[in-house]
This record gives C-alpha cells, structure tokens and sequence, in this order.
DNA sequence: GCTGCCATGGCATCGAGTACCCTCAATTAT
DNA sequence: ATAATTGAGGGTACTCGATGCCATGGCAGC
C-alpha cells in the first residue's frame, strides 16, 4: 500500500496520453493497455473503472482529509478547520498543475467524468458535512448548518480553484482559495470567531410586528429589511 | 412534447416494479421491456439511459426553473428568486410523495443513481449561479457570491427535503424547506431586499422583541416558539 | 391507388466491467 | 534440492448497457 506499483504510474500515463490526442470516449481500455504493454486484465486491478484512472489519487486525498479532520481539537473553530481541509485538497492539486490542468480542460468537456467528478467532490463535502454535524451537535439546526457550511467551503473551493486553472494553473492557487474562502467565512463569523463588526449599542432593539400565519421565510425577510434600513449589511 | 406517451409511463411503472422487487442492477433493461410488453430499441427512445427512467421528469423540472428565473424582474431579491426556484422543485417532489420517497431509497442505496442524481442537482445549482452571476455582475466578486449562494441554497433545498423524504414524506414539506432555506437568507441578507404591504392589517398578530444583533435562528427560534404557545405551529 | 412520414421492433455491434482459470516467479517447508 | 504455497499478472468468455442500421406497419395528404 505504501509502495508505488510502476504498472499503475504507466498505466496513468498511457491512458493521459491517448485520452488528450484522441478524446476519452475514443480511447478505449484496450488501446490504454496496450500502449501500456500490460494486459487488459490488470487495468482494472488497478483502477475500478475508466474514469478512476482520471482521478488517480482522490482517494489518498480523502483519506488525508479524513485524518486531517479528526485530528482536529475541541477548541478551534470549526469552520476555520474545514477552510483548513479545503487547502489541503487544494494542494494535491498544486503539487502537479500541468497535469490538474489537463485533467480539468478533459473534465470539462466529458460529460462522464464531469459527473464522476461530482461524485468525487460529493464524498469531500460528505466529510466536511459529517464533521461539522458533529461540532455543532448541539445547536438547534445542527446538521442543517453543518450541510450549508460544508458546501459554501466546497463551492467557494471549486471557484478559487477552476479559476486558478482556467488560467492554466499561472499564479498563485493558494491566493485565490484563500480570497474565496474568506469569503465563507464572512458569512457565517457569528459565532465564537473574531467579530470586527463595528460595535452596536446592547440596547438596539427591533420589534416585529406580523400575522400569526405568514411564513416564516417572510418574517425574516422583512427583519433584515428593517436592519438594513439603517445597520451595517455586511 | 405537450402530449403524454403512455409507453413512457409504463416504462417507468415497469422499472419501478422491478427495481423494488428485484433490485436496481438485477433488473435488466430486457426485464423492463419484456414486463412493459414493448421492443428493447423502445427504451432507449425514451430514455437516454438506464438511470433516467429513475428521474422521468426533472428534465422538465429544470425547463421550468430555468424559466422561472428568466422571468425574474430587475426589482426583486436575487437570494429570494433563488430561493422561490427551489421550492418549485420542491413542487415536483411534493406532487408524488409515495414516488418520491421510493426513489429516495434506491438512490440511497445504489451508488451509481447517487452519482447520477449528483448530476442532476449540479444542472440545477448551475441553474441558479448563472442566474445569481447575471444579478451580481456589476459586484466585485459576483461569480464567487453566485456560486456560493446557489450551493448553499442547493444543501438547504436538499436537507430540507430529505428530512421529509426521510419521514416517508408525512407532513408539509413545504415547511421543511421554508425553514431551511430561511436559515441561508439569514446568512446573506441586505441587498435591496422588497418590503411588501405592512403586516399590521391583520387582527392575529405576533409580537417579538429583540436586540439586533441576536443571531436569526434564534429570533426565528423565539417566534416558532410564541406561535406555539396557544396557536397553530405551521 | 401511391407516397412520404413517423413510431416501433429486430437484429448486429461495440465497449465497459466481471468471473473464472491459467502461467510464472518468489518464497517457504520438508 | 524439491515440492508446495502464495500472489501478481495475463487470457478468455460472458453479461449488459448503449448505439446504429434497417425492416415493418399504421396514417396522413393528394
């Protein structure tokens, strides 16, 4: 398991080679394995399907994630530590940016592997969700915020990253995650992280007035209508 | 396209028998045929894929969303558009409950109907960021702000309405995802946001008190609460 | 009549994925 | 040293989803 099989190094290779001068659809297992030199048999020794040998160390990344997270202390924040885990996928992809780029531009453009990256990018949002639902498992919407928070960090990651290798992976890729992420955080600082709202009078008060049937999405609605009239709106 | 092919639901009749008694890989697209009484070249005119016959009418569920949004007026609140296209979805989910909740547990648990529901959600939250990203162009990070709203309105759609699929959808599942998505509202509120008439027409009225920086879900938490005390909750 | 048109059905084929069995080398036991 | 075991790699046949091509059959319109 630690040791690196060469087969499987080659077979990555062979199978890049084919995918961007013929297409992935148009590459098939046996071309790959031939140009391998392997037999057809071992490919899927190595790999379970065609689209895994596109994304050959996810599952060493969500491993890493996995570990990341449950080594996590009591006394952090919890969204600063899934911001933490977000970078830490960001690297595995900073690591080789020649190949996350050609593996972006065919992702892009496959229908297939663009829905198995989806399946991918849902086990790392799963985790994220997983370990936030247990941070906050006493609060009244726990799991509810764990699921939101976890995919405003999976979305704002994809965004700074898709961005970074739109550009052909030039620049710096932490920067643009991190710029994303800050975002995140903005949004959801309430609690125990650092507040640099300007400080509000303790006796500002608001009073809501409204129908005993309106729902509820309304009444809040109009609450942040009545606080942005003259509040700061973030 | 208006008409309605009856093979298309016995297709779909015929799948599900299938699935639920056989299981979703043991049933074969010559069982469905065979139990359906049609040719084998028939399905895949009417499905593209064994797993579409899973999700017969989302398809026109993101016509109808895409529509939706496209009719938005310049006026009204991005994040309140966002919010109303989903519940529209939940619409569709809401108008076969026993359906939905059979197809709740078999994607749950064949994992290639969960890659392929994941693909199905993605269209619809690209859906919402390129509607978000129009509305936020003119904003300095308005692809970002897009993209992070639409997951976050995705995870709240998706908690909420698997919280009622989970219960064997008893219950308003409309309240499930009015509270959920209320809980995204509340972390990007401001923005011009639309006060409609004033609430205090009506005789039945619920009065709350409260600082202004108290943070939502506990003011929403306080008024459930008064709604309780003597009244109707929900 | 005849002529297109369209929905349907019937093969034939391709390619991904799997089950089963074989070979060969290295190791270990006797 | 030889036999037995183990494990990586290879080969073959099969299942099944998916596509392409063509035949059939009803049903307009003239």
């Amino acid at each position: 398991m630690t040791t690196k099989p060469p087969m499987r190094d080659a077979l990555v290779a062979a199978a890049f080679q084919l995918f961007l001068e013929r297409g992935y659809e148009a590459a098939t297992i046996d071309d790959i394995v031939a140009l391998a030199g392997v037999g057809r048999r071992s490919f899927f020794r190595y790999f379970p399907s065609k689209e895994d040998v596109v994304f050959p160390d996810h599952e060493r990344a969500l491993a890493d994630m996995t570990r990341f997270l449950e080594a996590s202390a009591d006394g952090d924040d919890p969204v600063a530590r899934v911001c933490d885990a977000a970078r830490l996928v960001l690297g595995m992809y900073a690591e080789n940016p020649t190949f996350s780029v050609q593996r972006y531009r065919l992702t892009k453009q496959v229908p297939g592997l663009r829905a198995y990256e989806l399946s991918v990018v849902w086990r790392y949002e799963r985790a994220l969700a997983d370990y936030l639902g247990a941070r906050y498992a006493d609060r009244p919407d726990g799991k509810l915020r764990a699921d939101v928070i976890a995919a405003a960090v999976v979305a704002a990651h994809n965004n700074g990253l898709r961005t970074w290798l739109r550009s052909g992976a030039e620049g710096d890729a932490g920067a643009a995650v991190d710029h994303a992420l800050e975002f995140v955080r903005a949004a959801w600082n309430g609690e125990g992280a650092t507040r640099q709202g300007p400080p509000e009078a303790e006796d500002d008060v608001v009073i809501v007035i409204t129908k005993r049937r309106t729902p509820m999405w309304r009444v809040v609605r109009e609450i942040e209508a009545g606080l942005a009239e003259e509040g700061s709106p973030t």
